[in-house]
DNA sequence: CATATTTTGATGTGCGTACATCATTTCCGG
DNA sequence: CCGGAAATGATGTACGCACATCAAAATATG
């Protein structure tokens, strides 16, 4: 069961070449015959080599260096990946990886695209980002990528790019959930479902609201959505918006944020005092959310954990600049859904 | 923001010592005067000092041994469990931490006293343990603590031991989720609330009674539950109790499992032809569990993620052993709500 | 066949810690 | 103030790998 270790000694030995010959396969090094690097490659699959990553982290010296790139402004849920951004690096900083943390203006494509640019191998090894899908944006994943950075996607993907990793939830099936739990929780109630996004521009919150749609018409056809509004991810005017649609619509017996700006949308559901009588569902965690949670103002969240999305993508990183395997089953995130009474 | 790491050189020349000395203090060995001990002690802390994971490990030389205690027999989410500590076993030996797993007959206790109390330092650096809540089991738990092993609690805890961490969800937060659910996604319906535990004397089944009584007493008063009947966690019992609840009583209109035997409740729901009528809530996402949410058998899962709880008792552990830090953030383990849309 | 070129071997160093040994200093009681 | 014990310093080795250098061998080229 517990065979000794497999060093790189062995694999010479078993290769019948010398420990160098090894060592310039292992770190595609120049200067072996095709021949030779077939007979290491085979002896290195046949005992199943694995450098210790201990070791090798010791002697490569020099830390690895990852960069986050997140957007800039005041958003709870990127509050809180800041807020692990932070507490990661710190921790990692005595597990030789030093971890950057940039902000770029908040969905200005070409600003992310500029500063992706302008980075090389030689300011850092991987680098996260949370891709807006503005013009530019795509190309500039590219080239990175291209130039020999390991990148990967965080919260917000661009699929057609040629990001490594995609870090974050699939925002459809969350629309889905939050679709289910809005038909399941109303009770049989008829009427209409008010639907807030950040912005239509957004691609999660289009996803999420293409999701809810697909679960309500097919299996809750006496819920009709009323046409989306958009609350900018502002508590002030999310409100705003949340106020004229309760007015216009008393037969709203939903409402499903999609968005942020949640903090505005509570107080308007408080002042309105309806709690119990329109099942509302939001997105993320954060402290205002989660108040609401536990008074009754909001029924359920979907939500993703901004901790874990942070600490995957360093794993992930890690493994692709270290030539590492990547655990799919524990980088998957997860859509979670939160009651009052499972908050964490 | 990025000083340089500090090193052991770095903490004896604050410190005003030698090497060695400092060494002596870090690993606790015997041989410096109490001022001494103060005086790297303080430096350690002035300089923020943390040893460098990967030096420590590469020179400790011996990989960490640590052992997983499960309960044997069939059931599918210890399956699961077990699955993930073979894969992570697998993936750790090429990080110096071996993991040995052992069984022990379900729910035995003094089969598990007794395999602890054989279990000596030389065998390995911690131990995590799927306790039982039977005489004995507290007593051979804290022995191992005494002795100087590592220990933790996975999945069922027994929070009266010395055990160091427990690994798994709060059972009574995760009952009243699932009465929540029940209440929520009754539709306002009035009738009976059927309740199949595994056994009254599994205390997690106990706790997620108690939490599920909680919350319907509170908050849903025209659920009344029925007794408690037991399944074993078999698929046959527990689709023999099923037929018999319903059969007994026509008016319920919802059924929480809060033990296992999914298979058979699952196969009974079928026949009953009532997917829709009755709402269902059931624990632990295994693969007949999926199946029967996808066809809207059960409603809701209410569910721990058995890699994360694996990967996460494999974590602490190392942390214990080396004198490390636990992320508590990182171990907390979530309970999870799945409905058709958001299995992973 | 001689020379140039490529390929391979031999060997060494450094990473930061754990752990061991032995020499030296300090401390304490008598 | 002496002797023995305790405390501390000095030093070295090992861990497994990355990376570098130079010598030796194999191969290619004209």
């Amino acid at each position: 069961m517990n065979r000794p270790r497999i060093r790189i000694h062995d694999v010479a030995a078993a290769a019948g070449v010398s420990l160098a010959t090894v060592d310039r396969v292992l770190n595609k090094r120049p200067g072996v015959r095709q021949v030779t690097v077939d007979k290491v490659e085979a002896a290195l699959r046949a005992l199943d080599y694995r450098p210790d990553i201990h070791a090798a982290r010791l002697a490569r010296g020099q830390a690895l260096r990852l960069m986050f790139i997140v957007p800039r402004g005041h958003n709870s849920f990127m509050d809180m990946v800041v807020a692990e951004i932070r507490s990661t690096a710190d921790r990692l900083r005595h597990e030789r990886c030093d971890i950057e943390l940039r902000f770029v203006d908040a969905f200005d494509g070409p600003a992310v695209a500029s500063m992706l640019d302008a980075l090389s191998p030689d300011d850092c090894d991987g680098v996260a980002v949370v891709a807006p899908d503005a013009p530019g944006v795509r190309e500039a994943i590219d080239a990175c990528v291209a130039r020999g950075l390991h990148l990967v996607t965080l919260v917000s993907d661009l699929p057609s790019s040629h990001r490594q990793h995609f870090v974050g939830i699939d925002n459809i099936a969350a629309g889905r959930v939050a679709g289910r739990l809005l038909g399941r929780l109303s009770a049989g109630r008829s009427g209409r479902i008010a639907l807030i996004a950040g912005s239509m521009t957004l691609r999660d919150h289009m996803e999420r609201h293409l999701g809810c749609e697909q679960v309500l018409r097919a299996d809750f056809p006496h819920l009709r959505t009323l046409p989306v509004v958009e609350g900018r991810d502002f508590a002030e005017t999310t409100a705003q918006v949340a106020r004229e649609l309760l007015a216009a619509h008393p037969d709203i017996v939903g409402l499903y944020n999609m968005g942020a700006g949640n903090r505005g949308l509570v107080e308007v559901l408080r002042q309105a005092g309806a709690p119990g009588r329109i099942v509302t569902v939001a997105h993320e965690l954060t402290p205002h959310v989660r108040q609401a949670l536990v008074e009754g103002v909001y029924d359920a969240i979907v939500c993703q954990d901004a901790a874990h999305e942070v600490r995957s993508a360093v794993r992930v990183l890690q493994a692709l600049c270290e030539g590492g395997e990547v655990v799919r089953s524990q980088e998957r995130i997860r859509i979670e859904v939160y009651l009052k009474d499972n908050l964490p």
